[in-house]
DNA sequence: TAGATTGTTAATCGATTAACAATC
DNA sequence: TAGATTGTTAATCGATTAACAATC
């Protein structure tokens, strides 16, 4: 039931890595597979599908249609999770080719962008939407969650807005931190970061390996 | 010296927010602002501090000047960082966007694509190229690091092909685990883990919370 | 049976936080 | 001085890994 932020994340990679392929309904598959997939370890593994109470078979592995499906039943919720995109330049335009036709679990209520121009624009099948209409939508819609895909500059005032209308969690590609409430989940993706990292990183490899 | 990967990422950060804002040689920031910034502990600011060497003063904290270097020598090759782009698509088109006009550690040496009727095509001042000449550019401009922003399907074979020239670090957009040397690091930035953990974690607070 | 895998506890590892003497 | 901050060590916390009895 306690599954931690990083069980999480490897409980969606599991279940995405698992439904990319078509398995029958007697298909199982053993921890150290799924380990090796995501370069982890079987220990790992076991222990993660122990937080959401898969119980395995001691020679066939874990059946994987039950898996996925409680792996379902801990990540969906049941009632579905709207989304609103703010920021339609070309991450926010990523975003939603990543969304059209995916899982119904995650649905994309509205995008928007501050650009007066880009309102009414149709991306990837969503259209494009004035920042004024950012509170009714929400309220409307109920959404929960806000993707941010605005440069920095306006990232907390566009976040306090979301945050004031009753989002509860935003990603975050915005290159700023973000400050709210408590109750309020960020979880920055940062692409910038990412980059500097890597950079830095393989220099330090190679002082190990030399 | 020994700063971890998590280090890293805050050093990285540190000196975002700190290059944001314009500062005379004469400024100084203290531990417990920095970390208000990031939402973080003065403590670990410290600590993430002295791991790179920095030393402040005990009564007017660190001059932001040396600190910004001080991180950058860390962060930085002196030599720069060459980068090639697999995938224009949105998301490579994002990246690009990105990096045009930033800093001069990290340069972008040739963007690719698969799709050869976006070879030839320029994307924010990047010229796309064939996917054929991707072993000729890493060689001739001895590129370190790849960004991978393709599908995830054929990911994998990229990928190999990007270790097989030489390339040393990926940052990873496509949602597929890629499997690499040892000696390769591996960024994986995962969008639609990245919403689905949102999705999951704002239902657990509602739980605590209740 | 023999062999391989699960479920789970204990041991390890690493990162964060607390605490406080030294400093200005 | 009094008060606030740094530098650093010790304590805590959490996550990963190792280990192994139980199971098939």
């Amino acid at each position: 039931m306690a599954a931690s932020g990083k069980t999480i994340e490897r409980l969606s990679v599991y279940r995405r890595l698992l439904s990319m392929r078509t398995f029958s309904e007697e298909d199982y598959v053993y921890s150290h597979e799924l380990a090796r997939m995501v370069s982890g370890t079987a220990a790992q593994v076991r222990r993660d599908l122990m937080a959401i109470g898969v119980t395995g078979h001691s020679k066939r592995g874990y059946r994987i249609g039950p898996l996925v499906e409680e792996i379902g039943t801990l990540l969906d919720d049941p009632e579905g999770t709207r989304i609103v995109l703010v920021g339609a330049g070309d991450l926010g335009r990523a975003v939603l080719g990543f969304m059209k036709g995916r899982s119904s679990a995650l649905t994309i209520v509205g995008a928007f962008d501050s650009d007066p121009a880009k309102a009414g624009r149709v991306v990837h099948g969503y259209r494009c939407r004035s920042m004024d209409e950012i509170e009714g939508v929400i309220a409307a819609e109920r959404a929960q969650v806000a993707i941010l895909a605005t440069p920095a500059d306006g990232a907390q005032e566009v976040c306090d807005r979301l945050v004031e209308a009753g989002v509860r969690g935003i990603v975050n590609f915005a290159p700023a931190p973000l400050i709210v409430p408590e109750a309020v989940w960020v979880e920055r993706v940062d692409i910038a970061t990412a980059l500097e990292k890597v950079a830095c990183l393989i220099r330090g490899v190679d002082e190990t390996t030399m």
